[in-house]
DNA sequence: GTCTATACAGCGATAGAC
DNA sequence: GTCTATCGCTGTATAGAC
């Protein structure tokens, strides 16, 4: 059946979620999946292999519901709403520290790393889209690169839900600044003109 | 000998950072350590134990020498700027990862997780004190808190280090990125009285 | 394709010699 | 305080019955 390498797949998201990444063995796997340790290494070789694939899967089943939310997004301020429904859904559902416990494993695993970089591209490659959309027009369009900006968010709304995994109530603080702090964008866009001219000064007198 | 507890210590940290939390075992440390695996336990007891003490030593040796820089910073540019010393001083050193091999482990770890918050917040304090002082008199202070926004930045942080463990090159443009957009909170400092009177006008919007 | 059985290495932890 | 030796357990991976 290829139903057991589906349900392999998924045993190995649900333990790396529930013991984390040091908890994380073939035999641990199967006994989530149901079924027996050996076909781990029957089906895929090997555990890191099966993480490989297992990173892969499950990141695009969490994006896909996602994109089309995205698309409906009309500025910053909702973006980062989104972000955290996103956040609070994930949590509930137990998923929020699947991915950073990939990203910490990738550390000393190059083949972990590929995957779990392409992973986190279908997150990025959303989220770049996005920003371009958005910001078309703005002033903040001028001084930086969305390609760059989508790293960064993504990458710092992982480091607030590993933050988040070791002190809750100063992630939510965290993310409460943020959202105050998204106010900032929206008062540049009103600006407008005033803004883009005092900009456009500095970054000359900046990159001079 | 005391001596045998910091090598320890220190060969713990050292595993950490060249074999991740997964191949991180009191073999693996007493070998870095150049001692016998059964002083891991004469001396701490267990693994977790070692590991928790050395987490907090460690990160304490780190801060240290930046206190002193933080507090000579005088713009959130200036801020910034030491935060990409540091990043590369860290990454030279190869010490990039370690507090984000803990975060990760601790994850799975409420004992771990504990003493990382407290590591953790050796970095987070000493920010939010530079923030206090780089923003007091801005606008940007009416409308964030900084205990919450010292939290954004430094868990925004480490996920920007884990990243770039896993896409070298995106890190590094999610920096640059960073970086031109510090100019905008320059902006906004400058333009003082204008900015100030839009920002608290949208406040009052958005809060309402 | 799935199972049992088994190999061999590495793990945490303890006992006891020195 | 440090070592050797050892326990029992868990890890990856393979061989072979079904």
């Amino acid at each position: 059946m290829a139903d057991t390498r589906q349900r392999l797949i998924d045993g190995a998201i649900e333990t790396i979620r529930e013991r984390g990444i040091t908890g994380t063995s073939a035999r641990t796997i199967a006994a989530a999946a149901g079924v027996n340790q050996a076909l781990v290494f029957y089906h895929f070789g090997s555990v890191p292999e099966l993480l490989r694939q297992a990173c892969l899967a499950a990141t695009e089943a969490r994006v896909a519901p996602f994109l089309a939310r995205m698309d409906q997004v009309g500025s910053l301020r909702e973006l980062l709403a989104l972000g955290r429904e996103l956040h609070a859904e994930e949590r509930a559902a137990g998923n929020v520290t699947v991915l950073a416990q990939f990203l910490a494993g990738a550390q000393a695993d190059p083949e972990l790393a590929a995957a779990t970089s392409a992973a986190l591209h279908l997150w990025i490659d959303a989220l770049e889209r996005t920003l371009d959309r958005l910001l078309a027009g703005s002033p903040v369009a001028e001084l930086t690169d969305t390609p760059g900006l989508a790293r960064t968010v993504a990458a710092a709304f992982i480091g607030l839900e590993l933050f988040e995994g070791v002190d809750p109530e100063g992630g939510q603080s965290a993310l409460d600044a943020l959202d105050r702090l998204a106010v900032l964008t929206e008062v540049i866009d009103d600006l407008g003109p005033i803004a883009l001219r005092a900009l456009r000064a500095k970054l000359r007198r900046s990159t001079a």
